[in-house]
DNA sequence: AAGTGCGATACGGAATCGGTATCATTCAAC
DNA sequence: GTTGAATGATACCGATTCCGTATCGCACTT
């Protein structure tokens, strides 16, 4: 009998003759009947090529060998046990470690609020945040680095899902010393002569070219804009009086000293979604209780409460 | 089918169709046919209540679950194996704890040197001494808190078995400045009338008893003796000027400025035995080579060179 | 539309396991 | 010294489980 046949069996049936120090009260306790459990004995010492018992007229005391073996079987058996709890728990999404991915301005909005509630829910779950941009997420997606992926809008793929989680208000970000800073409410065709600075450079097709087609559904050519990096670089340049942004009701939570919101009129349809993409089949219970939070998190207004 | 009937079996199998990500491809690596393994791991995820692998038509993937449980199977096997090989070890007493029992000035004689010799020899055993009287070692045995013991004689025992390890002459301890210090040898009549320091106080019947045999066969009666509880009270008070005492060769290498060792004259036959004491029947490969290595010291000076 | 790969299933034979009866040995008590 | 009661080991038999062959159902490719 080779090593590598060595069985659970033999295991449970080797400790509990160690611990009642005879096969026979041994055999009780595991309601089976005496011949066996010697048998499987013999099996597991052949197999280690080591005697583990010392028969004697009374009973039976484990060899110097047989006490190591003892306490290393008992601990497989431990082991075994947590192993398949700790499986059991990650098949049904209670513990393990799910992987997302995040843009921009999103961070700032609705996904702290997402990743607060699932983790009062599943606190055992570690959440990683991968700050990617929208290709790069579609990427880490195929290549299973993350589970799902937050952004303002993607394309079809075919073997990719998205959904629209959130839609926001669209806000004029200005120094409040600016021409305009006085207004309550602002139109597109108020901005249009105004240096724009819009963001991301890349991207493309991006939020600048969804901005792009808003102004030319209204008529609007805006003719002094400068790209930037991100939302970022684009609230310090305003900050810096170079010019007037356009944020998300995310966005507007970046606070910078100086700088004032002010929302575009309904009418306008000034908009832009927050959007989630997944695998289409993916059988992740972890994922599906992630998407459930995220989802019912439509309506739950972005800008933060102090905002 | 329960959780407690999982066997090794099924975490090896599993493990192939894994690691092969297919169960056709297992299969061959394992030289069994598919159908087994389809089989095994569905007894697998029965157990455990969880899927742990993603059929689709070009292979397998593991689910959230079987990843974790992947990990934890191979960790078992691993544990099992090196637990295997431990006990094998252990078995052939290449590894291990061996407990010693010592007592008073053996330490010093041939103990040191057994020990050495012992550990160059198994240098992953570890070798624990215990300072315990003769009384205390016995008992420690029964109790196997220890499994040899050294003193300076045993009496019979029926479960236990001892024999003689080395002989070991006795000398006269004296202060420099005593009459008797710039004789060469001495006989066992020159110190019959001097203040005699002798040791151990207990247990008895011991060493004090030992020597006083001694005397009595050659007709002489000490009649100024000190009792002290070890060899080193008694060698103090011996520094001290305040008597003479009886060491071993071991003794002699208890150095201590002031006091010189003078040999008895071998007629006198005042010798004393270091004794080895153990279990008749012990199937301990590790005591086994300690004790082959202890009687191989017979012969040795227990004096070391410097003395 | 046919072919090729995959895993799942059905069934029969073989190996293994467990149970009953019994043996050999040791230790204790008479 | 002999008997009796405990122990573990062995022999044999029925039952379970496992494995192998053949086949199915399905998805994807050609």
């Amino acid at each position: 009998m080779p090593i590598g046949s060595i069985e659970f069996r033999h295991l449970r049936y080797f400790i509990a003759v160690v611990e009642r120090q005879s096969f026979r009260r041994a055999a009780l306790t595991l309601h089976v009947s005496q011949p066996p459990l010697t048998r499987q004995v013999q099996q597991l010492e052949e197999a280690l090529g080591v005697k583990l018992l010392n028969r004697t007229s009374t009973g039976v005391e484990p060899t110097a060998a047989g006490k190591v073996y003892y306490e290393e079987a008992r601990h497989l058996l431990m082991l075994s046990e947590q192993a398949a709890a700790r499986a059991l728990l990650v098949g049904q999404g209670q513990i393990g470690r799910l992987d997302v991915g995040v843009n921009g301005s999103a961070v700032l909005g609705a996904i702290p609020q997402i990743i607060r509630t699932f983790r009062s829910l599943y606190p055992d779950v570690d959440v990683v945040l991968h700050s990617l941009d929208r290709t790069s997420q579609i990427k880490a997606l195929r290549e299973h680095r993350i589970s799902v992926g937050f952004s303002r809008f993607f394309t079809d793929e075919k073997d990719l899902t998205w959904e629209v989680i959130q839609t926001e208000r669209m806000h004029v970000a200005l120094h409040h010393q600016h021409p305009l800073a006085n207004r309550k409410l602002l139109r597109l065709s108020d901005i249009g002569d105004q240096r724009l600075i819009l963001y991301p450079r890349n991207p493309r097709p991006g939020f600048i070219d969804m901005m792009m087609r808003l102004f030319d559904r209204q008529g609007i050519s805006p003719y002094r804009i400068q790209e930037v990096d991100d939302v970022i670089t684009a609230v310090a340049l305003v900050a810096s009086g170079l010019g007037i942004t356009l944020v998300t009701d995310s966005g507007c939570n970046l606070q910078v000293p100086g700088i004032i919101h002010l929302p575009l009129r309904k009418s306008d349809n000034a908009t832009v979604d927050l959007c989630m993409i997944y695998h289409n089949n993916e059988d992740a219970p972890l994922l599906d209780a992630f998407m459930t939070v995220a989802r019912n998190l439509k309506g739950v207004p972005a800008r933060s409460e102090s905002a």
